[in-house]
DNA sequence: AATCCGGGGTC
DNA sequence: GACCCAGGATT
């Protein structure tokens, strides 16, 4: 975690500027922001987590007709509130929504705990962000926000690098969304830079040209804006082996079998394949009993979005000895005069190499 | 401190 | 099907 240049805004100018903003841009009448109670604001909140404001609005405007407050809440059956949840997602979001109700009523007197960020955070399904925005939006008190779009902003602004999961990465951030928090206006200043990520500073196209921030801001002035902030690092495929049969006849033709119409390589024309040597064997004393395995190719990897797949060719010559392979979803295949079929890409590597290096009946393959 | 969990919308 | 989205809980 890196940053090039220190920006040139102090705290008091960015939220002028921010202020300035949200006083002309920013949502004011979503159904959360009227009323503000600790109570709306948690459901909102929570609702909001991983989900959009448009999915949000109906929801929440069911949910609060009928649980009107944190003790309705506690007194309902977790089917109900989950029956309201349905179709929002993240379902454990509900049963934690709950279960916090029944603790507000039970150790709070029914009041969220509002002057204790800790206090907030020990809830069920509030973590330090949502405590934050409870306890500033609700309260005007001063707490720090950093949600998702908090972030965003602020690893653009100061070219913040490094995927925010990371501890270092995401110190740094609080400690700039520490620094940048006002002590006054703190429900438009919360709402002002969610808003901002969320319909300006946005994750695929930022709306540069029209943000407050263009002139002191790194990832803009380097034109990188989607660099940050930078995704999770994708983790180590699985691994996975294959043999692909290379079946040749006399006349060089390969034996190729088509895929089913869904899943990997769905529909395309592919080289038989089996999980071990064990299973080609079986498979050849089945439908090619006097088949001859040449040695097998070297193997070579390709990599799927989700898996790496070893694949080892197996070449086989037949002589002119019957072959008892179906004909259904099968065809013989002339590596030198390709067919206009969907072949998957290694195949069609494994096919373009034997078109240059085709086996002959008394040649070992490479 | 890093990993896990997890559902709908959108393109 | 990949990726995104107002994170928290768990280990």
């Amino acid at each position: 975690m890196t940053q090039a240049h220190a920006i040139d805004l102090s705290p008091d100018a960015f939220q002028s500027r921010l202020f300035d903003w949200f006083d002309r841009h920013g949502r004011k009448t979503l159904p959360w922001q009227h009323d503000k109670t600790p109570y709306r604001v948690w459901v909102s909140e929570i609702m909001l987590q991983q989900t959009q404001v448009a999915t949000v609005i109906p929801y929440f405007e069911r949910f609060m007709a009928r649980f009107p407050s944190v003790v309705h809440l506690a007194a309902a059956n977790q089917d109900e509130v989950l029956h309201l949840w349905t179709g929002l997602g993240y379902y454990a979001r509900a049963r934690n929504l709950h279960r916090a109700a029944q603790v507000v009523v039970a150790e709070h007197d029914g009041e969220f705990p509002v002057h204790s960020l800790d206090a907030m955070a020990a809830l069920p399904g509030i973590g330090r962000s949502t405590a934050g925005a409870i306890i500033s939006i609700s309260t005007g008190r001063r707490a720090v926000i950093l949600d998702g779009n908090v972030k965003r902003v602020l690893a653009r602004l100061h070219g913040v690098e490094g995927w925010p999961g990371r501890t270092v990465v995401q110190r740094e951030l609080w400690r700039l969304a520490e620094r940048y928090t006002p002590s006054e206006r703190l429900p438009d200043y919360s709402q002002a830079m969610m808003d901002l990520g969320a319909t300006l500073c946005t994750r695929g196209k930022p709306s540069c040209l029209i943000c407050p921030f263009a002139d002191v801001c790194i990832a803009h002035a380097r034109g990188e804006e989607r660099r940050f902030p930078e995704a999770k690092p994708k983790k180590a495929l699985p691994e996975r082996h294959t043999r692909m049969l290379l079946l040749c006849d006399g006349d060089g033709h390969v034996l190729l079998e088509q895929r089913p119409p869904s899943g990997l390589w769905g529909g395309l024309w592919c080289l038989p394949q089996f999980d071990d040597d064990t299973a080609l064997r079986d498979w050849l004393a089945l439908h090619a009993p006097k088949a001859r395995l040449d040695p097998s190719w070297q193997p070579f990897t390709h990599t799927f979005s989700h898996f790496r797949l070893h694949i080892t060719p197996q070449p086989v010559m037949l002589g002119r000895e019957a072959t008892h392979v179906g004909e259904s979803g099968r065809l013989w295949y002339n590596p030198r005069s390709p067919a206009s079929i969907g072949l998957a890409a290694p195949v069609k590597a494994l096919l373009e190499t034997l078109a240059q290096h085709p086996m002959h009946a008394k040649e070992d393959a490479k």
